[in-house]
RNA sequence: GCCCAGAUAGCUCAGUAGGUAGAGCAGGGGACUGAAAAUCCCCGUGUCGGUGGUUCGAUUCCGCCUCUGGGCA
């Protein structure tokens, strides 16, 4: 195994416990967690996200978490190349790199080679590509995307919009099609030393969870949270602002919803969430799956993953 | 105690002029290559409360029972 660089991956739902067990973990380990997470990056963010305090870091060095503004823009495209940097930095330092997250597509980005095009958003050509869909129909739009590059075309439902519309983009900027681009689709990494591990629980568990989480997230002050970013002039268009927790409170703060029914609403987003969350991680067989419900703690759960990680890094 | 209305999917309910049933929500499964907590696709069998009767056939009609609302005492 010896040059590559160690990489741990520990991955998820929302609210399995990922950040407790990742600290214990790390502490055992001599571990450094990056974040693979969309939403923990923006500054401000912090009760919705279920972001972790700087207490509970216990001295574990964190990346990736507070590093824009809600404002900003920051794609997986720069989601991979931050934390592939990192991931070097921390090796070079004799210390072991542990992606943390939920986020799929950005976690896909390092643990397999999807390589990113040049093309970067351009808004102004999507707004015009919508504009297209609204007056002719995504049908339109759809049958445009099969004439230049059809082999994209069949992978990308016709009223995925949104994909149609990035399809065009790549071939209007570059004159080739993203299909080009996408050899080797779902090519896994050869890069590091990798080990992967999922968390799961029962089902009925991860729902209860998750609404007891809501709960505390407003008894916290989410809803002020929302207010005061709002306050600050962020706007509900904002990708930021479509967070989980922030596009409903916003609702509710315009008054189309009273506070309860926001809440279920709320918890029921969550929910929907975790299982697109666990739907993208099923297909990756490289993950050695834990149920955290079989351990007496988490204690047991880190102890455990330290003995397994050191024994497959050869450490 | 009497009268009325209910009892059908996890929930709220529709329906069957008698031929074993379907919506919404919840839920389940899936896709994903620079917005990804986004975006998109697919999925409805359940002793039709129990029990007797009428009938070729009852979830549907009739009787009784149980339970739940509401009303009268």
């Amino acid at each position: 195994m010896g040059k590559k660089d160690n990489l741990i991956v520990l991955l998820g739902p929302t609210a399995v416990g990922k950040t407790d067990i990742s600290i214990q973990l790390a502490n055992r380990i001599k571990g450094e967690i990056i974040s693979a997470d969309s939403m923990q990056i923006y500054k401000y963010m912090d009760i919705g996200t279920a972001k972790i305090t700087k207490d509970e870091m216990d001295n574990i060095p964190h990346y990736l978490i507070d590093i824009v503004y809600p404002d900003e823009e920051f794609t997986v495209a720069d989601f991979k190349k931050t934390a592939c940097d990192y991931i070097k930095r921390i090796n070079n330092k004799g210390n072991i790199p542990m992606l943390v997250g939920g986020t799929g597509l950005y976690i896909n980005s390092i643990v397999y080679e999807l390589k990113f095009t040049q093309v970067k958003p351009n808004e102004e050509l999507r707004e015009k590509y919508y504009n297209i869909a609204d007056k002719y129909g995504n049908q339109y739009l759809y049958e445009e995307l099969m004439k230049v590059d059809p082999i994209s075309a069949r992978r990308i439902n016709i009223n995925d919009t949104k994909r149609i519309i990035r399809a065009l983009e790549v071939l209007h900027e570059t004159g080739k099609p993203m299909s080009y681009y996408n050899k080797n689709f779902r090519k896994e990494t050869d890069k590091y030393n990798l080990v992967m591990i999922g968390f799961t629980m029962d089902r009925a568990k991860l729902y209860s969870r998750i609404n007891k989480r809501v709960d505390i997230m407003i008894d916290e002050g989410l809803v002020d949270e929302v207010k005061m970013l709002m306050d600050m002039g962020y706007t509900k268009d904002l990708t930021s602002m479509q967070a989980i927790g922030y596009k409903e409170i916003i609702n509710y703060l315009e008054g189309n919803m009273d506070l309860y029914e926001t809440i279920e609403v709320l918890k029921r987003n969550t929910r929907r969430f975790a299982k697109r969350q666990l739907t993208w991680f099923k297909r990756d067989d490289r993950i050695k799956w834990i149920n955290v419900d079989k351990f007496d703690s988490i204690d047991a759960i880190s102890k455990y993953l330290a003995d397994y990680i050191l024994k497959l890094l050869q450490i």
